[in-house]
DNA sequence: ATTAATTTTTAGGTTTATCTAAATTTATTT
DNA sequence: AAATAAATTTAGATAAACCTAAAAATTAAT
């Protein structure tokens, strides 16, 4: 039996150690944890006795396989719930965050198979991250939702992750369709909104249109 | 704050003393629990100290206005989550308890609101248990325990006061589901069991499953 | 109305996940 | 390369929620 302070320990160390696994330092953990060094180097000795961790002595920490699934399994649960609350829910996507953050830890198979059958097998959340599925596997990444492109970078229109009406006339509005190039001119850090070029017009984006297009990089 | 094992003691203590909030024993909450007695006692000084019981020594804890209300609030979530397990993700009506008992302790009060919503304010879980709503109060009751039937009277089905899932499967097995008529038919007054018709079957049950069967008369 | 049985509380421990403070190891400066 | 700074670990405590065993209070039985 994994503990939720367990769990949250692979989940910040998933989240810190990123695509290439490396090996993350115990004040790094401390840190996105609001917790202290000597906490964590505890919880590492339990996770390393677990097998869910390896770690050096003052050299840092790494996941190991087992504790990488766990990890990505948590995250999975974490962005079908936020996708659960946007979608069906009616929550604004930045009210969801600690909601999800309890509800990832809910323990039950079919619950998260029956959620994602439920929700249409969403490949992104509310915040264009992506959702790995049942093995763990992140969407490939033929495609990058809008609000992920850095600001100068620019592609290609290949999809959007939301499909009502109101939202697809808006896209129209705006001139956008697949194949639409579309540059990021800027970025407003504090709600994420953008301003973006599209044939030579430059327009604003809020966050929450941004997360729904998806991009194919050029 | 109120912490999770808190919230459970709530709510064992408000399922044992029921409408008329009567005091409960320390053994009883103990028992529902699957705890120790000695734990119960330590609890007890824990709520009691948070005015959410009153308790008198070796004379049992009834809930407070605030503790009952907390309560009530918990049972609510926990049967509005059964509603969406069962009508939305379609779990089987007795493999929800568990998940909606984790559930039940998310802590965010738009959540449950929304969720109602979302699921048409529903006034019964798929056990048939009334569900309160968002000030405390429970849709008016109109059922009886079928132990309580008098013999040759009949009625429909409406609930369960159990919900565990091999109570719940047997009831499956006899064909007793929400809506089926049931009429009493002959009661063995030695140990209150009971012979009843169900569509044209004669069928005996034990008094512990009469207990558990909400009947609406007619 | 004593005695016996049961229930409840108290006293003292255990485990999990924290903490502070001190010691140790590694990294950085001069 | 020695001294200083920073990062990490160890040692010892604490609070929550549980436990066992023994003492105390209540209830039931003779």
């Amino acid at each position: 039996m994994i503990t939720l302070a367990e769990e949250n320990y692979l989940k910040a160390i998933f989240k810190l150690s990123g695509e290439k696994n490396v090996a993350v330092s115990t004040n790094a953990i401390a840190e996105l944890l609001n917790t202290k060094a000597s906490s964590v180097t505890d919880m590492i000795k339990k996770l390393t006795d677990k097998s869910l961790v390896k770690s050096q002595k003052y050299q840092g920490t790494a996941l190991t396989t087992k504790g990488r699934k766990i990890a990505i399994h948590i995250v999975r649960k974490h962005r079908l719930w936020e996708v659960f609350l946007v979608k069906k829910l009616n929550f604004q996507w930045d009210e969801v965050h600690d909601i999800a953050e309890q509800l990832e830890h809910i323990k039950s198979p079919k619950l998260v198979e029956y959620l994602d059958t439920f929700l249409g097998f969403p490949k992104y959340d509310p915040h264009g991250d992506p959702i790995p599925n049942a093995d763990g596997e992140f969407p490939k990444a033929y495609s990058t939702p809008l609000i992920k492109i850095k600001t100068s970078n620019h592609g290609q229109v290949v999809g959007v992750t939301q499909d009502n009406p109101s939202f697809l006339q808006y896209l129209d509005k705006l001139n956008i369709q697949l194949g639409t190039i579309i540059k990021i001119i800027e970025k407003q850090d504090f709600d994420n909104s953008m301003d973006i070029l599209i044939d030579g017009v430059r327009t604003h984006i809020s966050s929450e249109v941004a997360a729904n297009i998806l991009i194919k990089e050029s």
